[in-house]
DNA sequence: AGAGCCATGTAACCGGTTACATGATTAG
DNA sequence: CTAATCATGTAACCGGTTACATGGCTCT
């Protein structure tokens, strides 16, 4: 099993879904920690199936073209139940940004401060668009009673480490700036 | 170019190094935002060398095999120079632990504290060590009076990301922890 | 008429990991 | 005697991206 296949009976663990379905979700909400292009799914899907992790029933539609709709099964949902607590192996962090940060005495401070401005500006774009989301999930998990068997729960902690990310990282951006702007001596 | 070869001339153009000293640099500190197995890195070094970014002397050695010593040529300065201060495209997050978070509602409570309780040490081990380096660098960017093209202020730039980061990151496992321990109806 | 959405797939490529391969010296 | 360090390389594999391929419907 890898790590996708994980992330799609994830998703499916949620409800059942289609192939393009799971490519968008993993556009908006999913792909703040996990993405996909349509193209690894696909087959991801077919090989999740052929082990018996998941079943699809085809929707035919008039108008658009047929669907497979993919159901996670009981095999499925209990390797996702084991590996869920198992320890996530660390993966090396590869941060082109800091890479630049590390090589930037080489580099003009005024264009590095321009550089260092525009990732503020985009962590802190995504971190309002974090937040917006969170404020509307944290309502519905309070209907829910907080329940840490909801589906809410999950997305309700993934949601808030994808905004201390973004704000710590537009901090960052900000204190780098803060050093370039420094006289040398002081 | 690759980022890869970005990173191996960002080392270079501290001081020349081989292929083995760079490996062990991306085991190092240059690993907390970059890192590379010394199987791709040879290849990557032979590549610069066959484009003009680098060039290396092969020195001998008693008792020790011998070595070929990697510059960084102006050209490969100047690429580096220029690629410090374009944009960073920005790459998907892909972090398995928040994966597991999202999917933490199907799993058992007291398991998935025990899960993030070891994230939260390894963070806390990590962010201590950091630390460490961070005090002992900047007493000697002090020395060299906070000069911003100086090689150590990159050095303190980076490691001051990986500090908060980690920190970030620790104190996100505490708080899914609390989550988890606060019962369902409150 | 053309762009965009729905819907599914395949093929080539590329960056990175794992494993294979060699061989001398030094420390425990 | 064994493991680790120094030192350099190649080959197979794998996960992920880009591009190719198809085709009908809807909205502007």
């Amino acid at each position: 099993m890898t790590n996708l296949g994980y992330a799609l009976l994830g998703m499916l663990a949620y409800e059942p879904r289609t192939g393009y379905d799971l490519a968008q979700l993993m556009k908006q909400q999913v792909g703040y920690f996990w993405s996909a292009k349509h193209s690894q799914i696909y087959p991801e899907l077919t090989r999740l199936e052929s082990e018996g992790f998941v079943t699809f029933e085809v929707i035919e539609q008039q108008d658009r073209p047929h669907k497979k709709l993919y159901h996670i099964t009981s095999a499925g949902l209990e390797v996702l139940r084991n590996w869920v607590t198992t320890p996530a192996e660390s993966t090396p962090v590869r941060d082109e940004l800091i890479l630049k940060a590390y090589c930037i005495w080489l580099a003009d401070p005024g264009k590095a401060i321009e550089l260092f401005k525009q990732e503020e500006l985009r962590h802190r774009q995504q971190l309002a668009q974090y937040e917006q989301l969170y404020i509307w999930g944290e309502e519905n998990l309070v209907k829910e009673q907080r329940s840490k068997s909801s589906p809410l729960f999950g997305k309700y902690l993934s949601l808030a480490r994808g905004i201390s990310y973004e704000r710590e990282y537009a901090e960052w951006c900000r204190w780098v700036i803060e050093q370039l702007e420094k006289p040398d001596f002081f």
